[in-house]
DNA sequence: AAAGTTTTCGGAAACGTTTTCGGAAACGTT
DNA sequence: AACGTTTCCGAAAACGTTTCCGAAAACTTT
């Protein structure tokens, strides 16, 4: 049960044990065919060299990690998924740990995280409302982080979003030219950028397209399926009734749907629905619903490679905001 | 950027470096009043142990490896939230990586962790046929291993199961209760003991109220949404219609779903559904599933449990399997 | 007060690597 | 043959802890 160390295979072929290492490391100063002669000599004793003692030496954990508010939808999973691929290609591990949209601990696992040395962090924001002090002295201090989605623009850190605005107003767009008039918008909470780029979008095209509107049609809803219902029942109640509902995203726009259909009211026709950030669920709804979807791979991705160049540079790159396209999924849920 | 390290506080105090290890060990051979002394300077000067240098000495990395098949849809996830709850708790850190249903990305998975030294891993198996010797291998060598989920029962190591058998035969007992009489079972892969002992519960019930089927009613699907569409459509296409499917999970349920509404007939009233597994779906799409649910976070946590047990034991604890119970939900998709 | 016990602490080895430094050997040049 | 270069390798320090061992100090007992 004893592990096999260097030591083991330098004595075994009577060398140093810098020789030893040299010939895993492959670099410099080691004849070719010593090299191979211990590597074939350790493999045949089954040597794994220590990765802790490496990362003793070398100064690096090679572990990254990433802090979510979730990752029981599929967004965040499909952008951890992403995040891997390039990470674990270049020896990282990845810690992944979530906040559940709460500021607190969210802090907690970023402290843990900082406290088990890993390389880097990459964080998206809870949705509660959050001091930027602690992340702002990390950047000063140049620990690499880099954030997605959930951006806060007072944080100089590199990110990389979505552009919520562009397609805020186009998901708003659709549902003008699909002919309704009274839109509403149930939005996130309002000190995330994300919300409040979602917002200046629909407004912007309700502006352009001169509909009517006011600040009521802007309902501050939050991201989960029973808060979208609940909004969506008041309205009914109060027989404020609008022709069609963007939503900040699907989960808030599939409990509208429920709220609509257990009225009695039918969609698209009565109600036409758009929801935002396409999760599993659109598609199997019914009626399949109208969405924006997101390039979540690809969103882990160049998280992933951001992370990698503030590492390269010790933390000390400058700031990139790399900005990713989406797409307009028109289903039945808004076609009139 | 400097490090501060244990001798810097050391040096500080005017003490050795060993009785500041002790004082932040709090076990023995310090003195109250020299431990407190040192725990304050120590903050003060913002001392934090590398644990990178405990680990080496101490020939524990407190991580542990999770491979799952996949982490997109909610049922994995959140087993391992459970997983990390009691293992977070601990001071261990969890590194999940995934399958992709792949035998071969499994098995290069897990010698990458065990590489990394993990110090105990928590396996679901992919779906893919596979060779049980390396994990029979690492367990006689002492490596603490728990299955959960997609277990071997011919690997001899501790898991955490659900009793498919037993819920499978409720989930049938039920369609039969509501009248159906030409039921089909979508299976999954039947090297999984999970799909065959569903298959058990199905026949069970089957026979029980002396329903007469053949085995061709029990149809290897496999565990995808398409896959289930498109044996529903090949079985509608052939004019060979039952009145009821239980389908091996919901993806698949969903998936027959999909091609019993395009076909135009009628759920549940033309042919009742059920699912298996609970996942996000089943109560958003329509008519809501009816569906078996899994204690995931249960689940997680047990696994983790039994992991722990086999830590403490070095591996070489008596392999015990838990099994755990579900619920059966009834909603309108199998409501005659 | 001496002897024995217990408590508290320091020194040093150990964990398993990487890397710097210097020197020996091999080779090339005149 | 003498010298300069290059190639290859070993010794040892370093990374930051924990822990064993022994000794000094404090306390107890006689």
């Amino acid at each position: 049960m004893k592990h096999i160390t260097i030591k083991d295979v330098a004595r075994q072929l009577n060398v140093s044990v810098s020789t030893v290492s040299r010939a895993f490391n492959d670099k410099y100063d080691i004849r070719k065919e010593t090299r191979t002669k211990i590597l074939q000599v350790a493999d045949e004793m089954g040597y794994r060299p220590n990765p802790i003692a490496r990362k003793l030496i070398q100064q690096k954990t090679l572990n990254i990690g990433v802090v979510v508010p979730e990752f029981v939808n599929s967004y965040f999973p499909e952008v951890i998924i992403g995040i891997q691929e390039v990470l674990l290609d270049k020896g990282y591990q990845v810690l992944v740990m979530q906040s559940n949209e709460c500021y607190t601990t969210e802090l907690k696992n970023i402290k843990a995280l900082e406290d088990s040395m890993v390389d880097g962090m990459i964080i998206s924001l809870s949705s509660e409302v959050h001091n930027n002090d602690y992340y702002v002295q990390m950047i000063e201090k140049g620990y690499p982080i880099v954030f997605f989605n959930r951006v806060d623009e007072n944080i100089p850190a590199s990110s990389v979003i979505f552009d919520d605005y562009k397609w805020a107003y186009f998901a708003t767009e659709h549902l003008i030219k699909q002919g309704c008039r009274k839109i509403y918008h149930f939005s996130g909470y309002q000190h995330l950028s994300l919300s409040r780029n979602r917002i200046k979008g629909y407004r912007k095209a309700m502006d352009k397209f001169a509909i009517p509107y006011t600040d009521d049609y802007i309902i501050e809803t939050g991201f989960f399926m029973d808060e979208g219902q609940a909004v969506m029942e008041k309205l009914l109640a109060e027989k404020n009734i609008p022709d069609a509902i963007f939503a900040t995203n699907d989960p808030t726009a599939i409990g509208a749907m429920k709220a609509i259909k257990k009225a009695g009211m039918k969609i698209p026709d009565d109600i036409a629905l758009v929801g935002f950030s396409e999760s599993k669920m659109a598609e199997v709804v019914d009626p399949p619903l109208t969405s924006i979807s997101q390039p979540t791979f690809e969103i882990g991705r160049t998280t992933a490679e951001l992370l990698l160049r503030q590492i390269e540079a010790d933390g000390f790159a400058t700031p990139k905001t790399v900005v990713l396209n989406g797409k307009l999924n028109i289903r039945e849920s808004s076609k009139k």
